[in-house]
DNA sequence: CGATATGTAACTTCGGCGGTTCCAAATCGT
DNA sequence: ACGATTTGGAACCGCCGAAGTTACATATCG
C-alpha cells in the first residue's frame, strides 16, 4: 500500500500537538520538513483531508492548516478512509479470473467477501484510536526525552 | 498489496475442489489458465506454498500439485503469511521521519504499534476462514449454475 | 530415452507513486 | 494598490516493484 496513510497520520498528529500548544496554524512546508518530503506532496494529502472535513486550510500570508474538528472525534480510520479512497487493501490480478473456467469466477467472487470482512476488521482496528490518543502518547514520549516542540 | 495472495488462494481453492472429485494432482499450467497468468508465476507461488507446508509438488510426467494437509486445517491466514512474508500491509515512506525533528520519530514509532494491531486484526479475520469452507462455498455456487468441473 | 512437469535464474515490461517544477488564486500587511 | 506569503493543482520525470516471459536444469514416468 502507499505511504499516504502514514504521511496523513503524521500530519494530523502534528496538528493535534500544535493545537495543544497554541492555536497557530502550521504551514505545509513545515510539515513537509518533518515528514521529509515535498510540500506539494503534503498539499495533495491536505486536499483529501480537507474534502473529508478533517482539516481546515487557509491561503495567503499567515495562512496554514489546522484541525477542523476536535482531535478526540477523529479516528485513524477516518484518516485511512480519507486518503485511501478507491485504493484496495488487497490487489486483484489485472486480468481477472478466466470467464471460460467455471470455477475461477466463483473463487474470485468468494474472495471479494473475504476481503470485505478483512477490510472491515482493519477499519475497526484503526477506529479504536483517535488522533487525540495518538498526540497524547507522542507528547508523552517527547517529554520523556526532554525535547521541546518542533520549531 | 500484490495480487499474490489472490492467486495463491485461487490455487488452494482449485486444489481443494479437485481433491474432492478425485485424488489427481493438478498441473501448474492448468491453474495458470484458470487464473489467466503465466505458469511460471504460478510455480513461483507454489514454491512459497510448498515451503510453508501447504502443498506438495511432484516433478516429471504425471506430476503436479496437491494439498499437503487437510483443507479443514488450512486457513486463509496461512496462505496470507506464506505468500506475504516480508511484505508490509501499510507502506512507510522511503525517507523515514526526520531525525532532526523531535516529534517525527515519535509519530512514526507510535504508528508502528497501530500497524501491528491492524495487521493482527487482518490475520484474525483471514484465520476465520478455512480452505475447506471456501471450496464448499465455491462448489455450491458452481452447482447452482449447473456447470461441471474445469477441464 | 523421450515426454512431461516442476524449479529457478535472468531479463523485460508496465503501472503506480513520490518528487519536482511551475503557475494560478487567495490573503495579509504596509 | 502592491508585494510577500501560502495553498491549490496541473503537468511531467524517475524510480521501484511486480507480473510476464524466456530459457534451461532437474526429476519422474512409461
Amino acid at each position: 500500500m502507499n505511504s499516504r496513510f502514514v504521511m496523513a497520520a503524521h500530519v494530523l498528529g502534528m496538528l493535534a500537538l500544535h493545537e495543544r500548544e497554541d492555536a497557530i496554524t502550521v504551514t505545509s512546508e513545515a510539515m513537509a520538513e518533518s515528514i521529509q518530503t515535498n510540500p506539494v506532496v503534503v498539499r495533495r494529502l491536505l486536499g483529501d483531508l480537507s474534502r473529508a472535513g478533517l482539516v481546515e486550510t487557509k491561503r495567503g500570508a499567515g495562512g496554514g492548516v489546522r484541525l477542523a474538528r476536535a482531535p478526540e472525534s477523529i479516528t485513524l480510520c477516518d484518516i485511512y478512509k480519507a486518503v485511501g479512497e478507491g485504493a484496495e487493501l488487497f490487489g486483484r490480478h489485472p486480468a481477472g479470473p478466466n470467464p471460460m473456467c467455471p470455477v475461477a469466477p466463483m473463487v474470485a467472487e468468494y474472495l471479494e467477501e473475504v476481503f470485505r470482512r478483512a477490510e472491515a476488521a482493519v477499519h475497526q482496528s484503526l477506529g479504536g484510536t483517535t488522533v487525540a490518543q495518538m498526540s497524547h502518547e507522542v507528547d508523552k514520549r517527547i517529554r520523556a526525552l526532554g525535547g521541546k516542540g518542533c520549531r
